[in-house]
RNA sequence: GGCGGCUUGGCCAAGUGGUAAGGCGACGGCCUGCAAAGCCGUUAUUCUCCGGUUCAAAUCCGGAAGCCGCCUCCA
């Protein structure tokens, strides 16, 4: 079975097949550095950092680059309302970026430049479309890219120029000789950042920016370019503009877009004062359980962020921790986190690889369906703990060998989530302090209490355990009797 | 006004022509002193509604209703 990538290029699923084999470049659109990241940002990153991991994990050689905007006319606005230096202000939010994103278990990317470090690029680029008769610059003020010169203009989100001029909300400038036309240079002002270029100081429009710094890591032509969806018009489109126009080949190959998160079913914005930032987030809830969350709909569905929802997703990854302990304990060889569980070609030849792998293999092909490939380790999960409950204390050693491979899938699913990175160990001991921080509750306070409460069950006093237990109960505290004695966790 | 998307059980959510995955919840059972966890079983004759195509449709076509997004900075 092979990759199959819903390219909105085209409309459909399309065979995933790279310009050259064996390897991808892959550009997506990273964040324009001027405010803290919210959980939109989020979604998007841990979207495409899983199809990074699948495209590695089939075998590919990736290229993944993903930019910075660190020059535009937000961060120099931000820069200027809190008296900051503008680069300093677009510092900062990488820094911040960066923490957030390792914090979600989001690998780097191979490259990522900025905007800032490649004017040169930028202005080579702009040169040439104008040299091309591609763009213009209008004196004082200005360069404009003319989408008159370009045939395709359009072609991404499905509309004609015509159309979106006569829908067109933004007040035309006059300088321009279409209103459709965007800028690529524009002069700066007293006190803005400012480069040297061929029309007098300025900076790059946004659209630019990603035509050059992918054209730089990725050449002219390349498989992938990702992006929220909202950037399809005009982003996306224009780079494929400027791009095209100077080139003359394709661009992108594929294009992939993500949907959107609302917040208890309301667009975030501004106005509604919903903004859900990812350092808040990550402050409720544990960064699996997030990653979880936002792989747990289809990519280019919208997904809701609320509290409901997230207690689920805390059961469910509880859940896989819970079965993972069982089996550590029942003597099934787990990787530890530093060991990387990769997809191996080797493993498909050795017979190594269960129904699970390839069940979830099958999800992940069919346009990264992370959804399906949840109800696949769910599946695992089951499997697992039937084997565990068949024969708990002494397993046979087949199944011991079954579970081994179970948990081996298991661990390769997690791998391509990028969840179960913990030791289940680590994961309840990290809860459970949690838990106590939360309610300042005392440990030994508790393992008093269950002791105990052991005492009084030894001696048939059974009442007396009932009510110890349902005081730790008040506290949200949940016993469990098992052979090898009582254990508790936060509920 | 233009373009696009969505509507699946109490909730979340897969499923794009072959007879409804999975999770949460609920209920019954096994287990347990009782629970919890885990496992087993039950929980949508049906996929917003109305027509049509087809041997066969949640899936394709036409229409209606509701919700949402983009067209302006936005993941």
């Amino acid at each position: 079975m092979s990759l199959k990538v819903y390219n909105t290029l085209t409309g459909k699923k399309d065979e995933f097949t790279p310009l050259e084999p064996g390897k991808v470049g892959m550009y997506v659109c990273g964040p324009t550095v001027y405010d803290t990241s919210h959980i939109g940002h989020a979604r998007s990153v841990v979207i495409f950092d899983v199809v990074f991991r699948w495209l590695k994990a089939s075998g590919y050689d990736v290229s993944y680059v993903r930019n910075f905007t660190d020059v535009d006319d937000k961060i120099i606005k931000r820069a200027n309302e809190t008296g900051t230096d503008p680069i300093a202000l677009s510092e900062k939010y990488i820094d911040e970026f960066h923490n957030e994103m390792d914090a979600l278990n989001v690998l780097r990317p191979t490259i990522e430049p900025k905007a800032t470090e490649h004017i040169q690029d930028i202005i080579d680029f702009i040169g040439q479309l104008i040299e091309k008769g591609k763009a213009y610059h209008v004196e004082g003020s200005d360069v404009f890219f003319s989408i008159a010169s370009f045939d395709g203009y359009g072609k991404l989100s499905h509309r004609n120029p015509d159309d979106m001029i006569a829908g067109a909300r933004i007040a035309v400038d006059d300088n321009k000789r279409n209103p459709m036309d965007f800028t690529l240079w524009k002069p700066a002002k007293p006190g803005e950042p400012a480069w040297e270029s061929p029309w007098g100081p300025g900076r790059p429009g946004w659209h630019i920016e990603c035509s050059a710094m992918s054209n730089r890591y990725l050449g002219q032509s390349f498989d992938i370019h990702g992006g929220g969806k909202d950037l399809i018009f005009p982003h996306h489109e224009n780079e494929i503009a400027q791009s095209e126009a100077l080139f003359g080949k394709q661009f992108v190959k594929y294009w992939i877009h993500n949907g959107f998160v609302d917040i208890n079913n309301e667009k975030m914005s501004k106005s509604l004062g919903n903004f859900t930032m990812i350092k808040d987030v990550l402050v409720k809830y544990h960064p699996e359980v997030i990653r979880l969350f936002l792989l747990s709909k289809h990519y280019r569905s919208p997904i809701d962020y609320n509290e409901n929802s997230m207690d689920e997703v805390i059961a469910s990854l509880d859940k896989i921790y819970s079965f993972m302990a069982r089996a550590k304990k029942a003597g099934v060889p787990m990787k530890t986190p530093g060991e990387v569980v990769e997809y191996s070609e080797e493993d498909e030849v050795m017979g190594t690889d269960g129904e699970d792998w390839e069940a979830f293999k099958a999800g992940m092909d069919d346009d990264f369906n992370s959804a399906r490939g949840m109800a696949t380790i769910f599946d695992t999960v089951k499997k697992g703990n039937k084997i565990l409950d068949r024969n708990p204390e002494a397993l046979h050693y087949l199944e011991k060998d079954r579970l081994e491979v179970i948990c081996s899938d298991l661990q390769k699913m997690g791998n391509i989530l990028g969840i179960l990175s913990q030791n289940p160990e680590a994961y309840f001991k990290a809860k459970k302090e949690a838990g106590l921080a939360d309610g300042n509750i005392d440990p030994s306070e508790i393992d008093k209490l269950v002791q105990e409460r052991m005492d009084a069950r030894k001696s048939k006093d059974f009442a007396r355990a009932d009510e110890i237990r349902a005081q730790l109960d008040e506290m949200n505290i949940l016993l469990e009797d098992g052979p090898a004695g009582t254990t508790w966790k936060f509920s």
